[in-house]
This record gives structure tokens, C-alpha cells and sequence, in this order.
RNA sequence: GGUGAGGUGGCAGAGCGGCUAUGCGUUCGCCUGCAGAGCGAAUCUAUAGGGGUUCGAAUCCCCUCCUCACCUCCA
């Protein structure tokens, strides 16, 4: 039915939710201090479909994405701002729920918002305190990444490696490569309460704390940019196995590729930020998903303006068949049709798909038919609203 | 140094064992007072290099060369 491609393992495995037919997700979510763009559209549009195919093999899904709140390039930029960062993340929260509308993502079931987990994240560090994966060092609280007999699988880095990393600097860390859970050092105007300190609860454990608080022990899917396998998957892993005390609390890690933009990395920082929003008041969405799912989600794609038009006459097309479509599909047609979802089952393979939704369309246009409904389920699983 | 993704016609970009996409471009028609847009048709027969597997490879295996990204906050 599915097969999908997991980080952990390396290997496209056979995808059996832990409780069928509901499919657990989790995505790392935006941190709230800009507007969406093209990189973030690619990730979410990517869980979008992998939902909407998942929906038409039979299967319920249950997408949570983590708000970013608490972090300090929020903090940052209130400070400029010369506002509160609580009423900067809730601006960019709204405008991040507008720009799902306009892309057309309706997947996603529940939002959670860091701040609102603080009391939750105290108790977890509190717990993997007593359980001696995490310590105080200098007053902040690191986890004890020895405590992980596998660390460093999942981003596929040795030991050696990982103790190359200057991670999260501070006096009296027993390995280098721990990670701060914590931050009592640094004075950010404001702090929460733990039962080891006031301070400020670090990255890692943010998304760990909203994981277990909604899905419990366990889930199907982990999704996220390629990116942030290092150190943010790894440490997030590492800490809810801890919290679960189970070996594989995570059934598959998804990750997707990033967004170039003339072979460099779409970055605030190099200035070449195209936001989601933009495209779509420009091009439509429509036109942004065929751009898009034209490139497998494991493979970066290099954005410019002029591939995401060369789909238009895709499009065109398959507005002209849905003028077409008819009260029944004939047989040819039909068999593209299960290719169709075929290519979708086998690692999400959108690319393949389409092109077998070119060839339905080309034939639909020239002397077979497709009925009504069958056109419709494919526009629906790819989001396409014709 | 480590990890991953790639190298396809003039260009962009799919296909991932046999049916050789698609778009831009180019050329020719139709349309038009001209131009553009639009429509129709034709055109380019490609797969980094070298071995191998196979009846058959762009597609699988090995070697070489090259490109890019990530490994620090970034999605």
C-alpha cells in the first residue's frame, strides 16, 4: 500500500501504523518570526499529499505541527520590534494559518504552541533528571547524550563526529556533544520556573514535550526539513526514548529535501527569500503543487521562476479534461489510473505520478473517457482544485 | 573529513530495465491591415567517461571524473 523511505534505516520500508487506520504525524513545524516561504511551502505541501494519498488507501490521519514560540530569533526580533515576543509569535502564527489556507492544506489537526507547554517541559526534564539522562551543569540543564547507546544514528554520524560539533557551549558539560535542555545562564528579560531553576526551555526538548503531551508513547511518522536531522532529530530521538524507555517510539523519519534558489539555499541570510504567499497570489496554488510534486520530495530542487510557468500547460491540459470528464472511465484509462496511485504508494513518488496523470489527461482528450469521479479523487489527493 | 543528492537533446526538466515524456526554443502553417497573443503541425532522437550484467540499460553493478547541498541558528 505504502512504501516510504526512512531516515533511521536507510532503507524504503513497508508503512504499518502503530494503530491502523490512524496515522500519527508529526511535523517541525515554523518558528514564528517570518512569513512562510517557498522551502516551507515544499514541506507542508509534501505531508499535504502524503495525507490525501494516505486518506485514499483507507487510512485517518493525525497531523500534529509544533508552534514555535519560545526560541531566540523570536526574542530577537521583539526586541527590535520593541514588542512583546508573545505578540510577535501570535502575529506570525496567524499569518502562518493564512498562508495554509492559501496553499490549500487542510491536513493538519492540531497546532500546539510552545508557551503553552512550559509547565510539561519542566516535568519531563524534571523526570529524565531522575532518570540520569539529563544533568545540571553551571546551572543549566544538559541531556547525556552517553546515556543513548545508538546517538548519532539517525543523522548517520559517529561518536567521533558528534564530539567534533561545538553544541550548545557551556563550563562543565560532561560530553560535547550534549545538548542544553535548559538555558538559566542567559538573560532574556524573562524566564519560567523549574523545579532546577529559573530559565528558559531550550530547543530539543520543546517538541518532545508536545509529542508525548499529544500523541503519548508513540507515533507513525516524524516529518521535517532534511536539515534539521542534525541535531535537532537526533536529540529529539534521543530524549524521547528516554521519556518512553522504548527502543523505537518512532516508526519512520521522513525528511524533505530543501529549496535552492540558483544552487544556494533559500536563506534570510542570502537574501533570496521567495514567500509562499507570493507565488500563490501570482501563480495560484495549482500551479505551485505541480511545480513541486514534478521533483520526488527527497530531491532538492533549484526554484526559479521560469519551471514553476512550464507547468501551465500541464495544467491547462487538465483543466481541459475535467471538461471532459465523462460518466465513466474506460479501460485504458483505468489502468493509468491505478499507476497513478501506484507511484504514490511507492515512496511518495509524485514525479511518476504525474506523468501518468499527463498520459490519462492526453488520452481523455483524444478517444477515451474518464468518468466524473475518478477525475475528482485524483484532483483531490493531489489538492488540485480545478 | 563525514553524510546525502545529482550529472539526460540548444536550454529547462521527467522517466529509474524494452512503449524513447513535457515545456521553452527553432521552423512552417492558420488567424491578423502589421505586430503580438492564440491555435495547428513539424523539428532536435539525448542520456558525464570507462568497464560489466542482460536478448535488451539513461534506467542495475563496479571504477573514474565533475557539480551541489547539509554537517553552527535556518524548513
Amino acid at each position: 500500500m505504502l512504501k516510504i523511505y526512512n531516515s533511521f534505516s536507510s532503507k524504503i520500508e513497508d508503512f504499518e501504523p502503530f494503530d491502523p487506520p490512524v496515522v500519527k504525524i508529526f511535523i517541525c513545524g515554523p518558528t514564528l518570526y517570518d512569513y512562510t516561504h517557498l522551502g516551507h511551502a515544499r514541506i507542508f505541501l509534501t505531508y499535504d499529499l502524503l495525507c490525501r494519498f494516505l486518506k485514499t488507501r483507507g487510512y485517518k490521519t493525525d497531523v500534529l505541527v509544533n508552534m514555535t514560540d519560545i526560541n531566540q530569533s523570536v526574542f530577537n526580533k521583539a526586541i527590535v520590534q520593541g514588542i512583546d515576543y508573545h505578540t510577535l509569535s501570535q502575529f506570525y502564527s496567524n499569518e502562518f494559518i493564512k498562508d495554509l489556507d492559501l496553499l490549500n492544506i487542510k491536513t493538519i489537526a492540531r497546532f500546539a504552541h510552545v508557551s503553552d507547554y512550559v509547565k510539561n517541559i519542566s516535568k519531563h526534564i524534571s523526570s529524565l533528571i531522575e532518570k540520569r539522562n539529563a544533568y545540571s551543569a553551571n546551572g543549566n540543564i544538559y541531556f547525556d547524550t552517553k546515556t543513548i547507546k545508538d546517538y548519532g544514528k539517525l543523522s548517520k554520524q559517529s561518536r567521533k563526529q558528534l564530539n567534533l560539533h561545538r553544541m550548545d557551549i557551556g563550563p562543565n558539560k560532561k560530553n560535547q556533544e550534549d545538548f542544553m535542555l535548559w538555558n538559566c545562564s542567559e538573560d532574556f528579560g524573562f524566564s519560567w520556573k523549574g523545579d532546577f531553576g529559573k530559565g528558559v526551555p531550550w530547543w530539543h526538548i520543546q517538541d518532545s514535550s508536545v509529542v508525548i503531551e499529544n500523541f503519548g508513547l508513540h507515533y507513525d511518522v516524524h516529518g521535517g526539513a532534511d536539515e534539521l536531522a542534525y541535531p535537532h532529530h537526533e536529540a529529539h530521538l534521543a530524549q524521547y526514548k528516554a521519556m518512553t524507555d522504548l527502543e523505537t517510539p518512532v516508526k519512520i523519519w521522513m525528511h524533505v529535501s530543501l529549496v535552492l534558489s540558483k544552487g544556494e539555499k533559500i536563506s534570510k541570510s542570502r537574501g533570496n527569500v521567495v514567500l509562499a504567499r507570493d507565488l500563490v497570489t501570482k501563480y495560484g496554488q495549482n500551479l505551485l503543487r505541480l511545480y513541486l510534486f514534478s521533483t520526488h520530495y527527497r530531491k532538492e530542487i533549484d526554484y526559479n521562476e521560469k519551471n514553476l510557468l512550464r507547468n501551465k500547460s500541464f495544467l491547462k491540459k487538465i483543466q481541459q479534461t475535467s471538461l471532459r470528464a465523462s460518466h465513466k472511465t474506460s479501460e485504458d484509462i483505468s489502468a493509468l489510473i491505478q499507476e497513478f496511485y501506484a507511484s504514490l504508494g511507492n515512496d511518495l513518488n509524485s514525479p511518476k505520478a504525474l506523468n501518468f496523470l499527463e498520459k490519462i489527461c492526453t488520452k481523455a482528450l483524444k478517444n477515451s473517457n474518464i468518468s466524473i469521479e475518478d477525475f475528482t479523487r485524483i484532483m483531490d489527493t493531489l489538492g488540485l482544485r480545478i
